[in-house]
RNA sequence: GGAGUGGUGUCCGAGCGGUUUAAGGAGGCGGUCUUGAAAACCGUUGUACCGAAAGGUACCGGGGGUUCGAAUCCCCCCUACUCCGCCA
């Protein structure tokens, strides 16, 4: 969440901010029960100041007279204090909600847009995969090889769900221990999270896990959600944290299971894996100072692109627009590698690299202690390095044969043990 | 899951209804002394919120309750440890 003395001093940016991002944030509502808090506060913070002076008062040797006065005052405080903190309680509430929807600030250069047509290709590497041949999509190939099974998966769990088999399960084992083993060459520490967390920490990071069009599973009877990436985890991990200055930056790769619900989504995309209610991730995360959050936020896009380009995948780098930003983000670079199949050939989202600045650190309370020993809030960053379900249709997309066998990227080969998927 | 014992400031640790505005110690910081250091002594030492400031309010695992007044009493929850049960 932004901060609610920014949100004072700058009101017509966050105005003119929300409604670039087409949010549907009322900041009108949010400054008048700020003000109304702040009011029942003052008025809180009077009367416990007249209870302490009455119970101080009742140490001294009293007669009777006096002694009950005292009392019958105190009565009548504890009545007007216990009112009085109802009162801003369900003020507080009120707040804590219609705050928690206004979004971080967009960096001035993000695109200005609506929809997802709005981002900018910044860059691209490689070309769209030529064929001499007529290309399979990857759930023709993952049937053909046996590497993908979604009949059975939804007669056992539902649609959008699929079991990986033979040496599709190798493959999605090489790409994660790939991406790990190129994090922790470059100083990141892994993590294997846990795939549930708590619907505060989910709250803090910047997602509604209530409501209808939520994209969050929540266990019933508990108050846990099944996690929709580890930037959750390795986000909550520090919560309540207050760093020194010489721990950050601190570079996390958290390796979980990642669930959406993906509601509404059925319809031309729903077929294959590249839209899935689960998946396995290796997602990347850095807490660091908030004059270095720029520089970590192009490194985490560098090491996406390095993992790209050395996986021999065609992709290109999108600069999101201000209205596809999601309301944590600051600027979020997307990847989206070629997919031979999808549509008869596009573009597909593999990875995204967001920086948070302080919007998530705020809510979830992680900090520092600056040069003059005052407590700041931490920038956290996350970015995808391996997601992959969508890394495997990049994969058996772009590496297929004429005879319907998938080569592998020979940067996988040490990773899965084989270099080819032949046909049966 | 059952039984028992705990959770106090940066750390250790007292306090179990009103001289606690949280004792005492350790550590940190500043100072005195010293050629320098150690020792000794003196001072200081958290977080958030309200306020222009002075200052105030809250915080003794979390939440509720009792009371004029709660770290202290009551209830619920979380958590750690020990023992038992179950289990990959």
């Amino acid at each position: 969440m932004l901060d609610l003395k920014f949100i004072r001093d700058n009101i017509d940016a966050v105005r003119a901010n929300i409604a670039e991002r087409y949010m549907d944030a009322d900041l009108d509502l949010v400054v008048r029960l700020a003000d109304e808090r702040t009011a029942a506060i003052k008025a809180l913070e009077d009367q416990r100041r007249r209870r302490n002076e009455v119970a101080q008062a009742m140490k001294a040797k009293l007669g009777d007279a006096e002694r009950q006065a005292l009392i019958d005052e105190g009565k009548a405080l504890k009545d007007a204090i216990a009112g009085l903190e109802a009162r801003l309680s369900e003020v507080e509430i009120e707040l804590k909600a219609a705050h928690a929807r206004i979004p971080n600030m967009a960096h001035p250069d993000a695109p200005r847009g609506k929809e997802d047509k709005d981002n900018l290709e910044v860059k691209r590497v490689g070309e769209p995969t030529r064929f001499s041949f007529e290309p399979k999509d990857h759930v023709t190939l993952g049937a053909e090889l046996d590497l993908l099974d979604f009949d059975t998966a939804t007669r056992v769990t539902g649609t959008k769900f699929y079991y990986l088999k033979n040496q599709g399960v190798i493959l999605e084992l090489a790409l994660t221990r790939y991406a790990l083993d190129l994090l922790m060459a470059k100083g990141f520490m892994p993590f294997s999270t846990p795939d549930l967390a708590k619907t505060e920490i989910l709250e803090g990071i910047g997602f509604n896990p209530r409501g209808a069009e939520s994209n969050v599973y929540q266990l019933a009877d508990e108050d846990l959600c099944l996690i929709g990436t580890a930037e959750i985890t390795l986000g909550g991990y520090y919560s309540g944290r207050t760093f020194s200055k010489d721990e950050l930056p601190l570079k996390l790769v958290g390796l979980s299971h990642c669930f959406r619900r993906e509601a509404g989504a059925s319809g031309q995309f729903s077929k294959g894996l590249y839209r899935v209610h689960q998946f396995t991730k290796a997602e990347m995360f850095i807490y660091c100072l908030p004059e270095d959050s720029g520089r970590y936020h192009e490194e985490l896009r560098a090491i996406e692109e390095e993992i790209f380009s050395s996986l021999g995948l065609p992709f290109r780098v999108v600069d999101t627009c201000t209205g596809d930003l999601g309301a944590p983000a600051y600027r979020k670079w997307d990847l989206e590698a070629w997919m031979p199949g999808r549509n008869g050939g596009e573009w597909g989202e593999v990875t995204s690299t967001s920086n948070c600045t302080d919007y998530q650190a705020r809510r979830l309370n992680v900090k520092y202690k600056d040069d003059d020993g005052k407590n700041q809030y931490v920038h956290m960053l996350n970015g995808t390095a391996i997601a992959c379900s969508r890394a495997i249709v990049a994969i058996l997309e772009n590496y297929q044969e004429a005879d319907g066998g998938v080569r592998m990227p020979p940067a996988l080969v040490p990773y899965c043990g084989f270099d080819r998927i032949n046909p049966k």
